[in-house]
DNA sequence: GAGCACTGC
């Protein structure tokens, strides 16, 4: 039996003493080779066997690529792989192989940056494989990208252009979602799905190479796998680390990633973009409406532009809808008057049904008549058009300059949205949305004076903008001691720490030290929230994990409710259905089981989603969520269980758990006869949201979330006793710990009513 | 009596 292509099979490592020896992985025993040749050509020399890791050179592997036989598989190229190989060679990074290489032998970090069109994202990883030899080593190559989507169809590009299937010699790893197998060399994956990856594997000992991709967009994930690679590098001589980002932060990263202060930046190398010119225009004077001046501008290229279609850049489903419903009145009337061309209105967020959001991608209308005015389309979209979606033959761009930004407050412990002038790297991408196909032009709604003077050059990454008990835990998981003086490329404003580390320390994931503990670190292996896992992890206490396990991940997803404008009554008329009296969460609970039950008894869920007004992509995606941690509960041996459902108990029990989580989401009613309420500790002043099913005034509540817009609202409550809080959590109910007021006054009652009662029950 | 920028595990 013929070893398949000899050492392949088996993998190479250095040992400490930099020798090598041959390590025989029992997946791969010589042995049962038969189970694993699909095909492969018997005895087939390939070029990858005269090549010496680290010394690959341009020519060679183009050599290795031109050959007829895939040098990875063994089998016969395909005659569409040459086809793209020649597409390939005319990407602008392919001229940069050669640099590329000797760089990436000389160094073991490397920034490279690219402009949209340089096809670095797939080349690059390639390049890397040919020099890599994964399979000499048994070590991977990975590239992160910030979304799922990106990942899936990256992995599924770069697979083509080998010549292999998909999850195996390429594949992608994302939540929920592994394609990848015993063969897989190159691997796609999110930033999230690595950073989870490294807290079993701290070294990353699986990969010889980690390409961060679009490092400028600065994602929470990404800036911690930097401060961890940073660290493991040292470490780890044998691993290499390239980061990829667009032009404008390179510096910053190069200086980064320098090894010491005292050491040069790390090496960097530019490749241009492939894009059209855009031109840019701007407002001479300020505008006080940015809606309907940008309401105006589309209207006017639609009048005087020639062919080509439009994007407009607003902020929220509100203003997006409203701004569709203003051009299409307008455009009537040009159509009727002046003879305008047709002209295609789609709003784009990331609310809107995938099916909807698909429509974007539909031709721009035909002319009225033969020879007649030309038709186009316009897209009035969030900020999801600007990375996540790339729309071709867009040739005009309307940039009004704003957008909505997550903010945190450290002080209020509250996360929101709002809007907010963009960067003028933002501005920048915006306007490259018009050159993809041919030169274009950006309006922008703002003067020039404006975008030189008062725009800041980069969005704030998001590291400065988040609650961070979530990363904190994971850090502390990591095995980072010393927080203050762990390397961020953006170091969080330290109140921003303080508060993570004190709501860990109440949570108890963390001991007064700030060392990790058991809870702790069991919560860490839950992609969730601390209080969340904190709240499932508790949840077999008071029996009810089953229960607390399907309410968690529906609070992990967005809102299942659907409340259409034309049909709200309706609508809640379906939710009233569910309602539970004592709350939101057991109305959550409500809905679900009643899904599983139209799930089971065979009916149409799609349909009965429908017409109980829910979202059957949200409920099914909270079931995704709901099987992935009932697994890591099986995994860490969680019980799950239940109180009977004709218990008395059945759903304070399921409330009480809640606060083994939420204890610190407390809010009292302020008075017997008013609306407002008050959070115990913060004491800021809130209504219920509107959205609530709890019709009778209690007067404790516990909350899932604190929404800032024009009031400040609790959102999703549902009603508690206070003598819970005392039992569930009675460090943070310590009364010596409040402040005085209406609160501290209730608790003492409260507290000195429970003694009295304790004290005539015990007999002491 | 109101809303949900966008991602990710």
């Amino acid at each position: 039996m013929a070893d398949q292509k000899g050492t392949k099979r088996s993998s190479v490592e250095s040992d400490a003493q930099g020798s090598k020896r041959i390590k025989t992985d029992d997946k791969y025993n010589p042995y049962l080779a038969h189970l694993n040749m699909d095909g492969a050509n018997d005895g087939f020399k390939s070029p990858l066997d005269e090549m010496e890791r680290h010394t690959t050179t341009a020519l060679e592997a183009a050599k290795a690529e031109d050959s007829d036989v895939n040098p990875w598989t063994g089998k016969p190229h395909s005659e569409n792989y040459f086809k793209i190989l020649k597409t390939r060679r005319d990407l602008p990074v392919s001229k940069q192989r050669a640099e590329f290489l000797e760089l990436y032998h000389k160094t073991q970090i490397l920034v490279f940056v690219g402009e949209t069109g340089s096809g670095k994202t797939t080349q690059i990883p390639q390049y890397v494989l040919y020099d890599e030899l994964p399979h000499q080593t048994g070590k991977l190559i990975a590239c992160t990208q910030p979304r799922r989507v990106a990942a899936m169809s990256v992995a599924q590009r770069v697979a083509n252009e080998l010549d292999v299937e998909l999850g195996q010699e390429v594949g992608y790893s994302i939540r929920f979602e592994n394609r990848t197998g015993p063969k897989t060399l190159l691997k796609y994956m999110t930033d999230g799905q690595l950073l989870r990856e490294s807290m079993h594997d701290p070294n990353m000992s699986r990969y010889s190479c980690i390409i961060l991709d679009e490092a400028h967009e600065r994602t929470l994930a990404t800036d911690i796998l930097m401060a961890l690679l940073k660290e493991i590098a040292q470490r780890r001589s044998d691993l290499k680390i390239i980061v990829m980002s667009a032009t404008l932060d390179a510096q910053k990263f190069q200086s980064y990633f320098s090894l010491g202060k005292e050491d040069p930046p790390a090496p960097l190398l530019a490749v241009p973009g492939r894009t059209h010119p855009v031109e840019i225009f701007y407002t001479p004077e300020p505008e006080r409406d940015y809606v309907e001046a940008a309401v105006r501008t589309v209207l006017q290229i639609h009048a005087v532009e020639p062919e080509g279609d439009i994007l407009l850049f607003l902020t929220g489903e509100e203003e997006i809808e409203d701004a569709c419903r203003r051009i299409s009145l307008e455009v009537d009337d040009m159509v009727r008057e002046s003879d305008a061309g047709p002209l295609a209105i789609y709003p784009l967020y990331g609310t809107l049904p995938p099916h909807q959001q698909q429509k974007i991608f539909d031709k721009a209308p035909e002319p009225f008549r033969k020879g007649g005015r030309p038709g186009r389309k316009c897209i009035v979209a969030t900020n999801i058009a600007e990375t996540s979606l790339t729309i071709d033959g867009i040739v005009y761009v309307v940039d009004p300059g704003f957008s909505k930004q997550k903010i945190y407050n450290p002080r209020s412990r509250v996360e929101s949205l709002l809007v907010s002038p963009i960067s003028k790297a933002s501005a920048q991408q915006r306007a490259g949305r018009a050159g993809r196909t041919r030169p274009g032009k950006c309006f922008r709604l703002y003067t020039e004076k404006a975008f030189k003077k008062e725009l800041i050059e980069q969005t704030y990454p998001e590291i400065l903008r988040s609650n961070l008990s979530n990363t904190i835990l994971e850090l502390k998981k990591l095995g980072v001691e010393d927080l203050v003086h762990f390397d961020f490329m953006d170091p969080p404003a330290p109140e921003t720490m303080m508060r993570a580390l004190e709501e860990l320390n109440y949570l108890a994931c963390l001991d007064d030290d700030g060392g990790l503990t058991k809870l702790g670190s069991l919560a860490s292996e839950f992609p969730l929230d601390p209080a969340l896992a904190v709240m499932l992890i508790s949840s077999p206490e008071f029996y009810c994990s089953n229960e607390i396990l399907s309410i968690t991940s529906l609070l992990s997803v967005p809102q299942i409710w659907i409340r259409p404008n034309n049909n709200r009554k309706r609508a809640d008329e379906m939710k009233a259905q569910f309602a539970h009296p004592d709350g939101d969460h057991l109305t959550l609970l409500n809905a679900y089981h009643a899904y599983k039950g139209a799930e089971q008894s065979g009916e149409d869920v799609k349909k009965w989603c429908h017409e109980h007004f829910l979202s059957y992509r949200h409920l099914s995606s909270a079931d995704n969520v709901r099987a992935q941690l009932k697994r890591i509960m099986e995994t860490h041996e969680i019980e799950l269980v239940s109180t009977p459902f004709n218990n008395k108990e059945y759903y304070t029990n399921i409330r009480r758990a809640l606060l083994a989580g939420f204890f610190m989401q407390v809010a009292m009613k302020e008075s017997s006869n008013s609306k407002i309420y008050k959070t115990v500790k913060d004491d800021q002043m809130v209504m219920i949201h509107p959205s609530t099913v709890v019709s009778s005034p209690y007067d404790w509540v516990v909350y899932n979330e604190f929404v800032l817009t024009t009031k400040q609202y609790i959102r999703t409550v549902t009603n508690i006793r206070p003598e819970w809080l005392l039992e569930i959590a009675p460090v943070y109910y310590d009364i010596d710990t409040f402040e005085k007021g209406e609160i501290k006054s209730a608790l003492t009652r409260l507290t000195e009513k429970v003694k009295r009662r304790q004290a005539m029950k015990g007999g002491y």
